[in-house]
DNA sequence: TGACACAATTGGAACGTTCCAAATATTAAG
DNA sequence: CTTAATATTTGGAACGTTCCAATTGTGTCA
């Protein structure tokens, strides 16, 4: 067990080079001779060198770090751990590093997680903001010139990049399916009504009903939590309604399953006693009985391109602000009613 | 946009004091006066100081980066994303952040990924080593005094802390219920067979049939990749012995979700008519139909716990190496035909 | 009043790298 | 063989912090 770490005078020292030398070697210069290189690289290998990035990075004065913050708001909610991978994967093969950290929804959590990147001295953010997260929470971030990106869920008024999903056409695309099925009381399930997202998602609905010549009814918007439980408390108030929906689109995948638990817990079976469509396309909405039909956004998409479009800003070296909508596209699979091939029919034991 | 970055020596000046008394300030040291620390806190505030813990980290030389590197091998597997979590639970209220990284079990990923979190100064490494890991991997780390610990799967040989589930008991109490159910032929399906995992629960699966009084064949151990696909696989080999089993107890739940695809595909309904049991309890075990009877694992508490025992080692500045085995319990629900109260029965349109 | 403890503050030297300007070695041209 | 051009190498001086030893101020005690 040394205890001294090797430094590049060590290495400088043993090749009987000096320090510059051993620099430029290390940053793969092409003004030093291949000979000096190879025994440089030989000593370096020998005497087990591990490179210091932050005396680097101390010298090169607030050039890059090669460290990519990302904070999502839900770790556990497998859309945003694909997020994660979709970012780790263009981040990694740029030769960046991510540091990676779960806020819980908590606006103090972020807080402190973000000041704590930027004392490491990130050379860019991406983040899905948690709820209730201020337009201007970034601006000290983008005033020190480094470029953030906002995915998931938008921040209007902040002047930062931001990816989104095309909420409203895939909403409405859910609508237009459930109509073309012969629904005509289509509830609209779950969310919390002051975020971006669901303003977004509540305005597809209202155009897609629209087009398919259906009466928007208010009754038949209920918010509630976007987790699953909200999904059950959702449908359970839609259930109570004297004239009832025989369908609903819901805010996500989550809100979704909770619908369906809902359903089967008053003897309905999802898909066909009533059609249920979520949104996101989660791993889970494949593998679920029924099959989820869902609008699917490919997060891991999103958080490659997210990604590309951060390292492309600190290759500039400035920000740019920019906004992409990505597209969504309704994979139809049974909770809906329409590909079923297997009819499920209960009997209690 | 002011370009020049804030440094203790602007402050220092700005507030009539010298470095050093800011720098006291920074460390809330008990030696500075309460009216300097405040006016300083005020400057500090005013001018929006951010700290450069690269040149601090520096000039400690080799001292407390507060960097944990997290290294996982699947970060799309729910349960890794638990996992994680619940290392940056304990990490994030220690004052530490996490670098968090997926290796999608490739080993050059993975050494790279490790390289350059070292580059980074990490104080500790958290991994779950991706498949055909060498028990020397992780050598150079602790003899530069960085502590590491495993997770998940154990890497025998290797002179690093570890913690791991108790798979043998995990398994032995699965096969023991099924046992009570009154199966005979219980196969075990799916895993990797050149793993110390795979070897810890085979060898569960086989201490319970002998508990049980039951006899152990070698044909009803069927392996396979760890994965839904690797379950379909293996239980169409399981359905085509000459003796079929009638229950199996799964590598994990991703194997159990296939065998119940694989069941379905050959119109027997799990739980009904074949009795499968999981390992892991990943969150969409109980949500799923029917739902999952599994070994729990608590990745959470995996995480937590492996991020205390990295804390506790780093702040004892000694790497100890110890192993823990975490308890697990079965969880009871559907698929093994125990509790069910629904019985589902299909007939195809 | 001098001596002494104690509290608070301070200037420089370090940490491991990169950059710059300048020095030296090598080669080509005359 | 000199000169100019080019190819390599090289000492310091930074970067923003912490630490150490030393300094200054303030009160206490004989």
């Amino acid at each position: 067990m040394t205890k001294a770490r090797v430094t590049v005078i060590d290495i400088a020292k043993a090749a009987g080079v000096s320090k510059s030398t051993v620099s430029l070697v290390l940053q793969s210069s092409s003004l030093v001779n291949e000979g000096t290189r190879a025994k440089v690289n030989a000593v370096m290998r020998e005497l087990g060198y591990v490179y210091n990035r932050g005396a680097a990075n101390l010298r090169q004065a607030g050039a890059k770090s090669r460290i990519i913050g990302v904070v999502v708001n839900d770790l556990t909610n497998s859309f945003f751990a694909e997020l994660a991978v979709g970012v780790d994967m263009v981040v990694q093969s740029a030769g960046f590093v991510q540091f990676l950290s779960n806020t819980s929804e908590s606006i103090d959590r972020q807080r402190e997680v973000v000041a704590s990147m930027r004392e490491h001295g990130i050379s860019g953010l991406i983040v899905s903001p948690a709820r209730a997260t201020d337009a201007t929470d970034f601006k000290p971030l983008v005033a020190a010139g480094i470029p953030v990106v906002v995915v998931v869920r938008n921040l209007p008024g902040a002047k930062v990049s931001s990816i989104v999903s095309d909420n409203r056409a895939g909403m409405m695309s859910a609508v237009k399916h459930l109509a073309e099925l012969g629904h005509k009381r289509i509830a609209f399930l779950g969310g919390f009504p002051d975020t971006a997202v669901f303003d977004d998602r509540l305005a597809g609905y209202r155009s897609g009903m629209e087009a398919a010549g259906l009466d928007y009814h208010q009754e038949l918007v209920i918010s509630s939590a976007p987790s699953r439980a909200g999904g059950v408390e959702a449908i359970g108030k839609a259930l109570v309604l004297a004239d009832r929906p025989t369908a609903a689109v819901c805010f996500n995948d989550a809100v979704a399953f909770g619908v369906c638990d809902g359903l089967r817990a008053r003897r309905l079976e999802p898909g066909a006693d009533f059609a249920v469509v979520g949104f996101d396309d989660v791993i889970e909405a494949q593998a679920a009985v029924p099959a989820l039909t869902t609008v699917s956004v490919d997060p891991q998409g999103i958080g490659r391109r997210a990604a590309q479009m951060l390292l492309k800003q600190i290759n500039a070296g400035k920000a740019e602000a920019e906004t992409v909508t990505t597209a969504v596209r309704l994979v139809v699979r049974e909770s809906c009613g329409a590909g079923m091939r297997v009819k499920i029919k209960q009997d209690f034991a």
